[in-house]
DNA sequence: CGCTGCATTGATGAGTGTCAAAATTGGTGG
DNA sequence: CCACCAATTTTGACACTCATCAATGCAGCG
C-alpha cells in the first residue's frame, strides 16, 4: 500500500510550494507506484535508459559519474523532494548514477508518460524545467568550487550548502543535523583526497567552526563558515515537487 | 533589418533538428530582434534578472561564473545555436555571465513571452528542457573532469569536446578550426593555472597530437586524445534549435 | 614606436595526493 | 556478551603535481 499523493508528507514542508488539490490529483495518476530501497542500492545507473523516474519521498542518496579507470565523481547529493531521473526521461541517458546512502522510499513515475505533463499541464511541464534550470545553477556554482577553492574553501562550502538544505528540509535541530555520507563522498564531491578531506575538516573542528562525527554534522558559526568558503549565505527559494 | 527565421542559417545544419514551417513561423512571433556585438562584450551578467534569451546565431562566447574574490570559473563556452539565458527566463537570476569572445550576432527573444511556449507549444516547451537536460549532462561531465582528471588528462578532454562540437558545426577543415578563445579562457575552464595549462598544451604539441596556436586549433590523433582524455569518443546527437 | 595583451619558459615551493598503518566504529555470529 | 571482521576515520611521512613568481618574447595597434 502505498501513500497517496495528498497525504503526501513533502508537499507540507515549507522548502517546496504547496501543490494544488488539482495537482495533487494529477500526480497520482502517474504515480505507479514507491520503491524502497536500502543503503548502498543503486537506483538509477549511469548510461542506462531507464524507463522510471522518481522523487525522493525520504531518505538521502548520491548522485555520482564514473570514469572507465573507476575514479568517480559526486555531482551532488540527494535529499527528500529531490527529483530523479530528469535525464533519462528526456536524453535516454543518465548522464550519472544514482545511489541510496539511507533507507530511501522514492515515489516511482512512468517515463512514458513524460510526455503528457507537457501536453496537458503545461504548469507541471514548467515545474520540471524549473527544476533543471535549478540544477544547472548549482552545477555551474559546483563547478566553480571544485574548479577554484581551495580544499579549505570547499570544504567549508560544502559544509554551508549541505547544511542549509538541511535546514529548509527541518532536518536541523540545535545546529545539528544527521549526515549519512562518509567522507568519501564528500571528498569525491570536491575532488580531493579522502586524506585531505579528513584533514581539513579536522581543521574545522579545531576552530570550532564545525564538527562531523558520528554521522552527525554540527555547525557552530555557519557565517564564519561561509566567510571562509568565499561565498554569500542565501537562503533557498521555495521549489516545485514533482 | 534582421534575418527572417525562415532564412536562418542554423536551421539548414545538420547539428540541429529541422524545424518544421509551422515552428519556424511561431518562433518568429518572439523574436523581438537581433543582437550584434564585438568581442569581450559582456551578454548578460551573473546575478542579474534579464528580460532577454537569447540563441547564438554566429560567433563564440563563453559562460563564467565569478567568485567575489576575482576568480573565475568558465562554465562552458559558447557556440553557434546554443541557447542562452535559460536561468534568468525560469529562475530570475542568472547562475553565470555570458560574454562574447568573437563578433557574435544573436537572436533576441522577449522573455516574457516564456510562458507562452509552455501553454501554446508544448513541443518548443519541451525542447527547452531538452537543453536544460544535455546542460545538465555536460556539466556533471565537466565536473568529472575538474574534479578527477588530471591537467594531462583534462586538456585532451577539452581539445577533444571542443574538437567534437566543431565537427558537428561544419567549423573543422582538414583537421583544422579557428578557436577564438585565450589559453586562459581554458586554463579557467579546468580549473588549471594559466601557466600549467600552457605547458600541457606544449605537451600535446610535442607529442604531435594537437597543436593550438595563432587561434588556430589542429587535431593529429583524436583518438588518442579522447584516450589519454579517458573519455568515449561518441558523436553528438542533433538538438533542438531555439 | 611604445603600448598592451597573450604566449612561453625557467625556477621555486606550497598545497594536495599517495602510501601505510593504527584507531575507531558498527555489525555479525557464536 | 564477547570475538571477529569490514568499513571508516585518523595520523604521520613523503612525493609530486601543479601554482606562483618573474622575465622574455611576440604580435597587434593607436
Amino acid at each position: 500500500m502505498t501513500t497517496q499523493c495528498k497525504y503526501c508528507p513533502l508537499n507540507r514542508k515549507e522548502a517546496f510550494l504547496r501543490l494544488s488539490a488539482d495537482e495533487v490529483e494529477y500526480m497520482q495518476r502517474f504515480k505507479v507506484g514507491e520503491l524502497a530501497v536500502d543503503p548502498g542500492t543503486p537506483i538509477l545507473m549511469q548510461g542506462s535508459n531507464a524507463p522510471q523516474l522518481f522523487t525522493a519521498l525520504s531518505g538521502m542518496g548520491i548522485r555520482e559519474r564514473h570514469l572507465k579507470d573507476g575514479r568517480k565523481q559526486v555531482i551532488n547529493f540527494v535529499f527528500p523532494g529531490d527529483f530523479i531521473g530528469l535525464q533519462a526521461g528526456l536524453l535516454g541517458e543518465m548522464g550519472h548514477s544514482v545511489e541510496a546512502r539511507t533507507q530511501m522510499r522514492l515515489c516511482v513515475f512512468n517515463r512514458s508518460e513524460f510526455w503528457s505533463f507537457f501536453k496537458n499541464h503545461p504548469e507541471r511541464a514548467f515545474d520540471i524545467t524549473w527544476l533543471a534550470a535549478m540544477e544547472e545553477h548549482f552545477l555551474g556554482e559546483t563547478l566553480a568550487t571544485v574548479g577554484q577553492r581551495t580544499a579549505m574553501q570547499a570544504v567549508s562550502w560544502a559544509m554551508v550548502k549541505i547544511f542549509q538544505r538541511g535546514e529548509s528540509l527541518n532536518m536541523v535541530h540545535n545546529n545539528t543535523m544527521e549526515l549519512p555520507y562518509t567522507q568519501r563522498d564528500v571528498a569525491d564531491a570536491l575532488g580531493l583526497s579522502l586524506v585531505h578531506t579528513n584533514k581539513t575538516l579536522s581543521k574545522l573542528k579545531d576552530r570550532q567552526l564545525a564538527s562531523w562525527s558520528d554521522r552527525i554534522l554540527q555547525i557552530n558559526d555557519l557565517e564564519a563558515l561561509a566567510d571562509i568558503a568565499v561565498t554569500e549565505l542565501k537562503t533557498a527559494r521555495r521549489r516545485p515537487l514533482m
